[in-house]
DNA sequence: GTAAACTATAGAGTATGCTCTAAAGTCAAG
DNA sequence: CTTGACTTTAGAGCATACTCTATAGTTTAC
């Protein structure tokens, strides 16, 4: 599929997907051009995109997701290796889920108090 | 209490904490002014820096906080209004939880995958 | 009474993550 | 065969959230 199709099914923009190829989130495996220097998506490139997105959504910078889909992606690193990446990165969102209950839990503190002041 | 000494409770710079006043988080219930027109802190301000920390770190901007944290403020507001914006804030809270999941489990796919392998 | 270590201000600079502009080439429809 | 909607590139611009510089005043210790 051509850039604006990919645009359409990842909710980003032409601009953000040629950014993302930019900064090295996009090469062959989900990249081709045609004669025309076109970019032609293949469909992989749809699910490459929104985990992009959920993990912005979550909080990582793109420095960290490229470090997370790399180690997924790479044979240059020993399975041992990428499972202690991975766990590391599991146990940072761990650490994030327990900052928003944290929050959740002040919130409900107030709404508690506003409910017993009525 | 003066500007490093609270830098120092917080974990944050004196330059972070000036900006964070200059963006309307601290007023005249954390901050006087001595003679000597130096800044004093009073010791609510410690959780109050601490409470925008955490929601930063739980991915809201500071836009978001300080609405957030206006609305557990202000009088300005009915309690009906608070109750509504609280429940905006938590369910934006759970949303994001939700997404901390699926990355969770994408990543324990890949290492579910990765032991299957080996 | 002066040096070191604080405080203040305004405003410039930086990093991240887009977002767009300008200029040019491609393509499908009428 | 041209109009309009796409595509390309390089590079500029923008918003957020700091982070620091320059300059100057204050305070503490010797």
């Amino acid at each position: 599929m051509f850039i604006s199709e990919l645009a359409e099914k990842t909710g980003l923009t032409p601009y953000t997907i040629r950014f993302y190829e930019k900064e090295g989130f996009l090469d062959e495996r989900y990249i081709r051009r045609g004669e025309n220097n076109y970019r032609y998506y293949c469909e992989d490139a749809v699910e490459r995109l929104r985990n992009i997105k959920a993990g912005q959504a979550a909080g990582f910078t793109l420095t960290e997701l490229k470090e997370i889909l790399e180690a997924c992606d790479t044979g240059s690193l020993t399975t041992q290796k990428k499972v202690v990446f991975l766990r590391q990165k599991m146990d940072a969102i761990d650490r994030k889920k327990a900052e928003l209950d944290r929050i959740q839990t002040y919130l409900a503190s107030i709404l508690a108090l506003m409910h017993s002041e009525e």
